[in-house]
DNA sequence: CGCTTTGTTGAACGGGTTCAATTCGCGTGG
DNA sequence: CCACGCGAATTGAACCCGTTCAACAAAGCG
């Protein structure tokens, strides 16, 4: 594997500037790869997690239950991402992990990570803004739950996707292959399947995007991120680039 | 100031048993108190912030504004929490912090904590710690927002603030003193501050809690873990003490 | 003591849910 | 090769939780 083929280095990368030395310590980091089904939870809430995984290939969900019954996805990772990386630092894991798709993960331990670390605190930099970044997410999707409505979340949720995808080159100018079914939809954007599928009609009727047989196509960009209020500094991401 | 009387002392201290030395370190980053008014936004969005405070008193509220004017609030800060720690990784801050009450806060350096965390690995991982319970937290009201109705919301975020007031020593068995206004609480739930005020008067007359005059008083405890679907693990806080 | 903020309550409206039925896509076995 | 089966997508209709608008009471404060 080159740099330019792990998704994860090409992210840190955009991040920060990284040298040869380190790209190839990251690109080492992800030699022990392994793949799991789709559908067959990774982790178990509350179940111990001695390592971690790195996202090579595939969609994955973290989410929540509800007595009742109900699930509430909190994130989805895609390749580049971390699973666990919380989990590591804790005994615990405080929610389930759980393929969308098939895919392939690479293991790590938690010394492998401080090792990395220690050995440049520019990895160390890199790596806490990327999970830094997740976790903003997180709050961006929080204040979509609590006050847009349901149009704005999936216009919302759809360009953060894809803000995402492009940082790892899993996305064109106008579109990107997405594997989450309309009940992933409902489950991250707190709504039900149902009226997922409405929204999305409304959405394709009204030109603005089409989301259908997995892949997500934007017609209107500018729309879009005025109709969603999207933070225009998401796009901006790819400036970050510090030569 | 001792130990017994810095909220965060006590905090960390509960999750990792700390030494004297370390117990004085974190006593004596607290040496540069300063206090700000209810309403004056300390952090605003988008702005540069160098240093992070330790909140001492008072209570302040950390929210995203939206186009149309509305707000979301993220997340409340008790004493003993940090402000800004994540603005101090990076360079401005991605939300408001504004103070709810009246507060006293110490300033703290980017280096401060740094050479706090060489010094101890312990005092480390135990802010650490309280900063992933922090974000646990954030996560847990995404799942309210997405999935719960707002009655069980509204139990579920009293219940939390309660076990966060506890391990600082500001709530005793069945109640605790509360600053906020049915606004705050409107706009960290995602409700209507008229709907609030209906779900109050409902849970005070099915004798489940009570919330007058600034004070939280609950008089159903099992009833209301239940009702909520309150994560018991919360409860049991005290019980991490790992030596 | 007036003024502003916060709390309280009623009535009408509406976004989103729920229930139910139908269609579509696709892998599987006869 | 086609029928079958099953999950996902689609659509309609009734319902309901929470919003919005509006008015008023209470509490805090200079």
């Amino acid at each position: 594997m080159t740099p330019l083929d792990s998704p994860l280095a090409r992210k840190l990368g955009a991040y920060v500037i990284l040298t040869e030395a380190e790209l190839s310590y990251v690109v080492q980091m992800q030699h022990h790869q392994r793949s799991f089904e789709a559908g067959a939870d990774l982790v178990h809430e509350g179940q111990p997690m001695p390592c971690a995984y790195i996202l090579e290939e595939g969609w994955v969900s973290s989410y929540k239950m509800l007595r009742g019954g109900g699930r509430q996805i909190v994130d989805f990772q895609i390749p580049g991402d971390f699973l666990g990386l919380r989990s590591v630092l804790f005994r615990t894991a405080d929610h389930h992990i759980e393929p969308v798709t098939r895919i392939t993960a690479s293991k790590f331990a938690k010394a492998d990570l401080l090792a990395a670390f220690k050995s440049s605190p520019r990895l160390a930099t890199a790596v806490l803004w990327s999970a830094s970044s997740a976790e903003a997410a997180v709050v961006e999707r929080l204040v979509s739950l609590g006050r847009r409505d349901a149009s704005e979340r999936m216009m919302h949720f759809l360009l953060e996707l894809w803000t995402r995808l492009r940082l790892v080159g899993l996305a064109d100018e106008t579109s990107y292959n997405c594997p989450l079914s309309q009940y992933h939809l409902a489950d991250a954007l707190g709504l039900s399947a149902v009226h997922v599928n409405r929204i999305l009609r409304q959405l394709r009727e009204e030109n603005l995007l089409t989301f259908r047989k997995g892949k997500v196509t934007f017609h209107n960009f500018a729309a879009l991120v005025t109709a969603a209020d999207f933070d225009k500094a998401y796009l901006d991401y790819e400036q970050i680039v510090v030569q």
